[in-house]
DNA sequence: TTGAAAGCGCTACCAC
DNA sequence: GTGGTAGCGCTTTCAA
């Protein structure tokens, strides 16, 4: 292994001056730090990551926390904080939390062994809000991304749920539906409170009475919108539309409705949330709302490499990100609204 | 922060006892290993990663590096590697490689600057092949999955793509049907061309003709089996069934069926490579070619931690994995495999 | 069983 | 501009 030391005596030079050329820092003669560059480069010199660490206190690298690395939802999200840290030379640690227990043991880990130098957690749990604070007490730098606290010692970035929830419902309403279900995500996390409220949100503007019978609970996973759309489906009157808090839900409401021998949009149209990679494939193509994904990722990232490189800025930055309304071909304007008898002419097979 | 030497003042003995205290090394009476494991855990002593590298010269830290991580047929692999590593106190550095470009740079770096022990590769592109060379020329522990390279000197896992094609094509062809299609990968790439050698054998075995027009390529993404699939609608005599290379090819040809008015599997059967998480939720779900996807993430990190705590064993473990076949619902038995007028039916619409 | 000291590779300070 | 040197926190001889 080739060391700055070997470099230096090779040269005939100090290594402090090794050092100092290839840093690129004040101080070194141009042509010394010339034929400094191009020994190394002959030599096969790589700085030594540990080492480098041990003296400067800094890892050049970011830890990153999420439920789930290879759900598609975060792909996004990664590619912008990876081209925000290969522009800034900061390499990306992932870690997983599932449950929130692992993502504490392993995420710990990084931050007392200083093989980070600040974190980017994406979506927590409600229960991790403590785990959090934690953080904070410790002065580790760190961005929460798709949450948004209060907390005047974070800094967050999120998309703004409540207008998401919105403008889904808003699209129904423009198209004539009146009768519309939702299916909500765990509703104890922020982010599925805010798209319920969203959706009531809407209704009240159009006049349209709220009918709690029409929301059904999920947790954002396939299995619960499919089930969730089974019981709107029993129930009636029945709805003409249906807004799924998420699109993985959205799935499996397309499912079960298509099990129902009904058609979707022609007899119940979906709205979904997200925009998944495969929500443009699904048959028929989901009407979503996108979340403006790579830019909430690249967001994060230059917010907490700027608090890496400036720690005199201090925190607190908020940043909330408008979505976007994605129209397909799973929504369409609604038949016969107002026409009781029609309800029946839709159960048909 | 708390360090060794701290405790050491604080206990009243040197930092090397305490040392070999928390290492659990020989040499170190029960009575002052206890009391400084105690005082370490008061003080809220954590040891610091770089400091420990740059002494032991390793860094407990395995580089994994795949196309893209958030490709959902990542997913199990990951999780296998998780799971091995926390097992045995590794940490997984995740490095996309995209293009093999990226992946080259990126991880050059991670070798270079010694913050990996060992890597894991997962399905290297065929031009990346040379790029692997050097790793063993360097000397650099490793394992590559999704590839079987013959050179002894390098460890490898993967599954058997010609026995998978093999009973995908078999499987359609135990249900009568003999005007096979076949969707390839990319061809220059080692999985693609086993899996169509995998079918060219099943048809061999069952005395039916290969014909080249029914056999079209894709690069595995979702576009290129939706085109494919174009393709081979408007081939005569019409296939009634298409052995797609991956999933998401498949995907693409469920669609490109559905929207020529076609049924699945009715008029069309399709048998798909990968058993992806949305396999199941396409409509008809999809019968594949499941990869044990788990176990082989399981095995190359077992291998590879093998391998980095005992470097006298060797290289050039070879793990071969049988594919499994998973039945669902998007092949059925064929209708008309003799009546050539049937064809004409199939086109409604 | 314990302690002193060297040193991993690097940066940073200070003197020249 | 340059070189000597201390030291980051830890492990690991080697001697006591």
């Amino acid at each position: 292994m080739v060391t700055i030391k070997d470099i230096a005596r090779h040269v005939g030079v100090s290594p402090s001056v090794v050092s100092r050329a290839l840093n690129n820092k004040y101080g070194v003669k141009e042509s010394t730090r010339q034929m400094i560059v191009q020994t190394a480069k002959e030599m096969g010199y790589h700085p030594n990551a540990a080492a480098r660490t041990l003296v400067t206190r800094r890892t050049m690298t970011i830890g990153v926390i999420m439920a789930d690395i290879s759900e598609p939802f975060y792909s996004g999200i990664i590619k912008g904080l990876e081209f925000v840290a290969s522009e800034s030379g900061y390499t990306l640690l992932f870690s997983n939390s599932y449950e929130s227990l692992e993502q504490s043991r392993v995420v710990q880990r990084m931050i007392d062994a200083q093989r980070v130098d600040g974190m980017i957690i994406v979506g927590s749990n409600v229960k991790e809000k403590a785990y959090i604070s934690s953080l904070v007490d410790k002065g580790t730098p760190f961005v929460v991304i798709e949450r948004s606290y209060r907390d005047p010692r974070m800094n967050c970035i999120w998309v703004d749920n409540v207008m998401g929830g919105y403008i889904a419902t808003k699209h129904l309403i423009d198209c004539g539906h009146t009768r519309i279900a939702h299916i909500t995500g765990t509703l104890d996390v922020e982010v599925a409170a805010d798209r319920l409220k969203g959706y009531r949100k809407a209704l009240d503007e159009a006049g349209i009475a709220f009918s709690p019978n029409l929301v059904v609970q999920g947790t954002f996973v396939w299995q619960t919108g499919y089930s969730a759309m089974k019981t709107l489906l029993e129930t009636r009157p029945l709805c003409t539309a249906v807004f799924v808090a998420n699109d993985s839900m959205a799935f499996g409401a397309l499912q079960a409705i298509a099990e129902a021998g009904l058609s979707v949009p022609h007899d119940i149209s979906v709205v979904g949330f997200d925009d998944l990679q495969f929500s443009s494939l699904t048959n028929p193509p989901l009407t979503t709302v996108r979340q403006p994904r790579y830019e909430m990722g690249r967001d994060a990232a230059r917010l907490l490499v700027s608090r890496l490189n400036h720690p005199e800025q201090g925190d607190g930055t908020k940043i909330c990100h408008p979505p976007e309304l994605i129209v397909r071909k799973s929504t369409t304007v609604c038949r016969d609204s107002d026409q009781p008898e029609a309800i029946v002419t839709q159960q048909r097979q």
